[in-house]
DNA sequence: CTGAAAGCGCTAACAC
DNA sequence: GTGTTAGCGCTTTCAG
């Protein structure tokens, strides 16, 4: 593997005239330039991105934690992130938390082993203290869809408690009384919200709270078939049934076809969505969309005007927006 | 950040020292190692891997090539890939190729400029004649789910023919003898094969074929629904259907709900599978699954053996399996 | 506009 | 067992 050292000495010039013609500084001669590049094609020559970090104390890498790499959520993030990242020339490294605080610490600490020059955290595990002790180190870092009371600017956030209201307050208005809700796991700050928003639409409607109208799954789509079952055991009344995850839907979804249920004619439903999952159910769910993506790029802008020193004007907070498909339908034509 | 010269400071030692103790390299005084371990904790200490790379002239990294990110098949890969390096105390970096020879050129140019120490690529636009000239290059790579002449020690592979002819034959064996299939794009080598196992089945049967009932599709859900329409529209005397990707299968599937058409009842249907997406829709849909996660947990290993030095005696040729469900019914019960 | 020389944080002979 | 001394491949003052 050719190094600079060779490229200058094939140029016939010093290895600092190679290393400001590849990072562009200053002018030289065009046929210093010249012969310099030519030498590097003659050696097939890269600089090696190690050296060059170690030499200006910065790594060009940004780690990306996440929960889990299963599904299409994470992909969809990577992708964006990846993207955004490839524009500014960075490296991306990935880390699972492994469900976590632990698994969350450990990944943190591969991206610090390798000098990464920032994180973007989507973190579920660590609290916020820790998240706050973390802001203390001289590693900048943004928050992917959390909200940490003193880091707002690096919080991407999106309004959980919102898009839930939005998903049931569809059903009520289409005359839903007896909605029934498969929350997600409690122990999430995210999930709590969703849960929130539910409760608060029903109030904001006079419907009377009935804790056996919720089932608490745990995302996966083997939970959303449980949980359908459980409730429609527990309620033979329920007419409008509203998801916190798209794969809990599919789970539901496939233990109402299971029971000839028909959707949505006998009971009507709605469902979080942040990969598009509910377009490819039959019926198609209508659901309200989690922007990922948007929220992901968002992310990378932020972290790089926190690496660059330059303030973002960027949208940090994101709103939630129903997207209306087959599964919903007015009480009255029953 | 603490250096190693800082800890070495502390603990009134040389960085040699420190250095062996943080490798386990020698033996040390008792005394030594626990002022060295103090010292280290005290600054909290963690070594750099980018100067370590630097100094040793490998990086650690392994790099994981993949088509691309969305969809729950890269996630898998990514899950094993990482878990399997992790044992191994790997870093893992990825880059998609963007579905081109010159998207993978670059991902793995990236690989290169990070100086990873291996390859693991899941190339689908890299020519036999790229990857065989690549493998002339000092960095070592395992191709995953790929078969290339004379690097056969660095292939994982499956056999997608045989998988096809499994789904196709159960059809057969059940009666059906008007079998459509929905075939991946025929540029790729996995999906010709496929549609190689499409159309052995038929002939071992005696069944003759006819190009009415193929449709080619590309993996993506809504080529599934726009092939199951078009095919049903050419020949309405289908009676089964074999789909060379589960996504392609969930549009069918969802096409043919919409049409009302009862599954299995009026149209058995079988399908390829790689993250048990088939277990999901309803019916359940019988398919052959192609193994992923241990094709992925085994490029790691051969990859390691590349690097360590290592003969690997593991099985790189993987075989299909069937997994039968509820979306197949005996023609004669018509 | 280009060269000389020091240094990034660590490891690895080689001494002692 | 531990210290000394060179590097690893690059960037970055500082001169000129």
């Amino acid at each position: 593997m050719a190094r600079i050292k060779d490229v200058a000495a094939l140029a016939g010039v010093n290895r600092s005239t190679v290393s400001r013609i590849i990072n562009g500084e200053g002018k030289f001669r065009a046929d210093t330039k010249r012969k310099v590049e030519q030498a590097m094609a003659e050696l097939n020559y890269r600089p090696s991105a190690i050296a060059r970090s170690l030499a200006t104390a910065s790594s060009n890498m940004v780690g990306l934690l996440v929960t889990y790499y299963t599904g299409g959520f994470f992909g969809e993030m990577m992708d964006q992130v990846q993207s955004e990242l490839d524009c500014h020339h960075k490296f991306l490294i990935t880390a699972q938390g492994h469900h976590s605080a632990e698994g969350e610490r450990e990944a943190i600490q591969r991206f610090h082993d390798l000098r990464c020059d920032g994180y973007i955290l989507h973190s579920r595990h660590l609290s916020d203290d820790d998240l706050r002790a973390l802001a203390k180190e001289p590693i900048p870092f943004v928050l992917l869809d959390r909200w940490v009371e003193g880091l707002e600017e690096r919080c991407i956030t999106f309004d959980h408690t919102l898009a839930a209201k939005l998903a049931v307050n569809h059903l009520i208005e289409q005359g839903h009384r007896t909605i029934a809700c498969i929350s997600g796991p409690l122990t999430r700050q995210t999930s709590v919200q969703r849960y929130q928003g539910y409760l608060e639409a029903l109030e904001d409607a006079g419907i009377e709270f009935d804790p056996s109208l919720v089932c608490e799954g745990n995302y996966g789509r083997e939970s959303g078939v449980a949980a359908a079952q459980q409730l429609l055991a527990q309620r033979s009344d329920i007419t409008a049934l509203f998801s916190c995850s798209e794969e809990m839907m599919g789970g539901a979804l496939q233990f109402f076809h299971q029971q000839q249920l028909q959707v949505p004619k006998q009971l009507s439903l709605t469902s979080f969505d942040s990969v598009d999952l509910c377009a490819s159910f039959y019926p198609t769910v209508t659901a309200v969309h989690f922007p990922i993506s948007d929220m992901a790029r968002t992310a990378v802008a932020v972290l790089h005007g926190l690496l660059s020193h330059q303030a973002v004007e960027t949208e940090r907070h994101f709103l939630p927006k129903l997207i209306t498909r087959n599964s919903v339908q007015p009480l009255t034509s029953y």
